[in-house]
DNA sequence: AAATAGAGCGGAAACGTTTGCGATTTCCAG
DNA sequence: CTGGAAATCGCAAACGTTTCCGCTCTATTT
């Protein structure tokens, strides 16, 4: 349990510990046998640095605090790999904080990550509140947000363009025939509003008649699209596409259609956003929008190096683009 | 940029740093009147303890390395959720670390953990070969395994008895009329060892003659069951059940039903293992058995926090419990 | 041959805490 | 009023590094 400090390889190297710290270090100020020489004594002894210790002086700890809402979430999970990997390619670890439901529970955990000295914070906000609910932190330690839940807010984000993500999906549903499309989803959310915005504008230029639908968030979303489809379900339809603004929330369209016996995409289309992994699962195979999450993730901890290791001030608003993932809910009408 | 240190608010106070210590710690050897004020000015001032300060002297980080193959899995970001919000509970923080898919990068993960000076270490292993690999560190800090990856080595482990878990399913099986049972799985992992051993015992148990196919388990292992479920059905179909030792092996198995237009139950009944979330989504519908993921993660740390705390020497093996998770995979061959 | 530059190394301070020990004060009993 | 115990509090060491400063010694230049 007792692990062996610079001062024990000094003295058994017979020179001071300064020394060894530098030969470690890869400072010039060394000759090339003596470093060599100790190099060799380290490893032999089973000498790794103290972290904490370097830390003090160096006012650096190399630890990244990420948090998210809840990391058992396929597109958190997702954004925290490609976080954890690219963060760890560049000598940073990531130190993962779940901040739930609730802002008390995520300014706690920012205040924790400050004691904790993190150089920095990256954080996807769990609601549009998140930026007042931190904003007392967030100027003490470098933070940026992934998600552009803050529409003009002097905060570095990086996030897909949300906007164009449904303008190229109801484009998409257009070319395919559709003229009756139905949006399902929400405003709670800067993200969201983007994308509602997305669908009207695409809706306008093709001289459609938008038709928003407010779907509940509540707990699972997959319930919310489940129940809200339900209810339109007993109603005549007259539309042939959904605009699902989550894939969570097309996924409980599925259901109900399948409840109700429509066949998607036969007698309905359906289109999803995010891409998260479970929308490429058979008997799934959802049409949907893809959010870059490896870009995302990747961008996001090199913008958030660039504060830490050049102190670049300002901020950066990073827009990444949207795909169009063509899987078998979409139906041709053209072909009819 | 520059945060306030014991020694700012001591100063503020009029007293020695020591005695704001000892205010913020709970020490009895102080004054009541003096705690409350030193306090009340700590957050004036917005004074956080620094962590790493406070790790130099006490040898104690209140870090818990969790390293896992990927994190963007849904069983590993499930097991990872609950983990952190219970460390969190008990005044610890993660960091997190993917280990990939090979073993060099598992080493120095570990390796960089105890440089970060982590109090203990949860590790869901790669590979059978875990254990080995990382034999060298897992003496040097308190290490629990999640999931029973290593039969009779002396490492504490908590995981589900993996073995009835593969033992309950086909005997449920049978229960519905099944007699011809297939198990796709492969033996690379302890794990796997034993959920083939549950299925082959209550083959026995049963009168039934055990079915053992093995499935690749490369790069996605939906494409492994997917694969070999392709080749089976170009045969003639001699058997009503697949019983697949992994969730994503059976997504794959249904996929490929799905292609040969096999209907699944009506033709062919199919239960997976794991309960992964994905399981439960519609179209999907999976019969399988279910890992207590919750029960897992915090009994892990609860074991690793009586490790650390206590100094418990000796290792543990925790086996939970499985349980049946019927949804609509499986047909009663009864009622025909 | 003397002066100088620079390479190689050691000494020591500093980072912000916690904590054992000693000093001072308070308080109550005798 | 006094003695001593108990309650408060300050001093200073210690944790393991990094890095500035200065010293010594060799090598190069004039």
């Amino acid at each position: 349990m007792k692990s062996v400090t610079l001062k024990d390889v000094a003295k058994a190297a017979g020179v001071s510990y300064a020394t060894v710290s530098r030969a470690l270090s890869g400072s010039h100020q060394i000759g090339s046998d003596t470093r060599e020489r100790i190099i060799k004594l380290c490893d032999e002894m089973g000498y790794t640095t103290n972290y904490v210790a370097r830390s003090m002086v160096t006012k650096r700890t190399g630890l990244i605090g990420l948090v998210v809402p809840s990391i058992d979430n396929q597109f958190m999970s997702e954004l925290a790999y490609y976080a954890e990997m690219s963060a760890r390619g560049h000598g940073y670890n990531i130190m993962l904080c779940n901040s739930g439901p609730d802002l008390k529970q995520e300014k706690t955990v920012v205040k924790l990550l400050l004691s904790r000295q993190v150089d920095g914070i990256l954080i996807v906000p769990q609601s549009p509140k998140t930026y007042e609910n931190i904003r007392a932190y967030t100027d003490q330690v470098p933070t940026v947000f992934l998600s552009e839940n803050l529409r003009d807010q002097p905060q570095s984000y990086v996030a897909v363009d949300n906007s164009r993500g449904t303008y190229i999906g109801t484009k998409y549903l257009y070319e395919l025939g559709h003229r009756d499309i139905l949006y399902f989803g929400r405003r709670h959310t800067t993200t969201h509003q983007f994308r509602a915005e997305g669908y009207i504008r695409a809706c306008r230029e093709l001289g459609l008649t938008p038709r928003f639908f407010n779907s509940e968030f509540t707990r699972s979303s997959i319930t919310g699209g489940y129940q809200l489809a339900k209810e339109l379900f007993a109603k005549p339809i007259d539309y042939s596409a959904i605009f699902a603004s989550t894939d969570s929330n097309a996924l409980g369209v599925l259901k109900a259609a399948d409840d109700a016996h429509i066949s998607i995409p036969g007698q309905l289309s359906l289109i999803g956003f995010d891409n998260i992994s479970s929308t490429a699962l058979p008997r799934i195979e959802l049409t949907t929008i893809e959010q870059p999450k490896k870009d995302m993730a990747v961008q996001a901890v090199d913008m958030l190096r660039d504060k830490i290791e050049n102190g670049t001030q300002g901020y950066i608003h990073q827009i990444l683009m949207p795909a169009l993932i063509k899987r078998s809910t979409c139906r041709d009408l053209r072909e009819a």
